[in-house]
DNA sequence: AAAGATTGAGTTGTCAATCTTC
DNA sequence: GAAGATTGACAACTCAATCTTT
């Protein structure tokens, strides 16, 4: 394992991955014990909700939960298997599939809310300084970014 | 969606979900297209070779991956059919297994950590400054300690 | 033909039950 | 009986192929 990566550097890395998988896991379990929808279905309704007049096509879901189009098929049909979304055909572009919340969708969005929110308080944001949390939304937002780019893989 | 996190913790706490799913992802693809090991593998493979004596219990290999037991077993199967690992009964405990690397598998990890650390520098580090890398190292590093605590959940 | 979405087949991971050793 | 590991049944996601609308 030859130095490819300063060692500060891969400590940072190590932290941000680990880190990552432990702590949704633990938001994960809490969800799930308290009889609640899972993360992702959180993440669906969440992206439903705040999209411009509570509609999202298909694909768009898609790219927002960094997941394939087939993935979001699959989830959304779960999601409208369990009555918390409805498709409707696209007013504009027939091809297209548009996902909407039904009123069970919004209780149980708001109902997932406040045990999510413990979890982001209580294991991430509890343990971080205002300075920490200031620079680690900005750096983390900028890395973001840079990762959406087409790819500049030689 | 009342106010129970206060707005910078909120985007501190998207802009880390997305960054990690958005990177892992381009890393992941990265690797494929270059034909090296899954960056699954690759950890797997990681922690063998770090671990003293070059060998590790099946279980220890499930928490340091954030996997479940039988999560691990599944894994490790493949990176035996591949040729990469090979199991062998705990030498002090019978009901052990530990997982040691193979010839092989020590190839393959040379050969993905080149393309695993562009990503690391490329997409993560080369994005952050030095000031930004040792913070983010260490407050993360202290949310995932926390987050291995028992459970304080009320 | 291109883009949106879905389906079939296969892979990866989980939970609950089981086997083995302590 | 408890812990380590594995197996069977099943859930979640991906890729490639397909269908529909543009």
């Amino acid at each position: 394992v030859t130095k490819l990566v300063e060692p500060r550097g891969l400590d940072a890395w190590r932290a941000f991955v680990q880190t990552h998988a432990a702590v949704i896991l633990r938001i994960e379990r809490d969800l799930e014990s308290r009889g609640l929808i899972p993360l992702v279905w959180y993440d669906v309704l969440v992206a439903i909700s705040s999209a411009p007049g509570r509609r999202l096509r298909m694909r768009a879901l898609a790219d927002s939960l960094v997941l394939t189009r087939s993935g979001a098929t699959r989830l959304v049909d779960k999601l409208e298997q369990a009555g918390l979304v409805r498709r409707e055909i696209a007013p504009e572009d027939g091809r297209g599939a548009v996902a909407t919340l039904t009123e069970q969708g919004l209780v149980a969005l708001r109902r997932a809310w406040p045990v999510y929110a413990r979890g982001i308080n209580g294991l991430f944001l509890s343990r971080l300084s205002a300075r920490e949390i200031e620079t680690i939304g900005r750096a983390l937002g900028r890395v973001h970014r840079a990762a959406l780019e087409p790819s500049d893989s030689s």
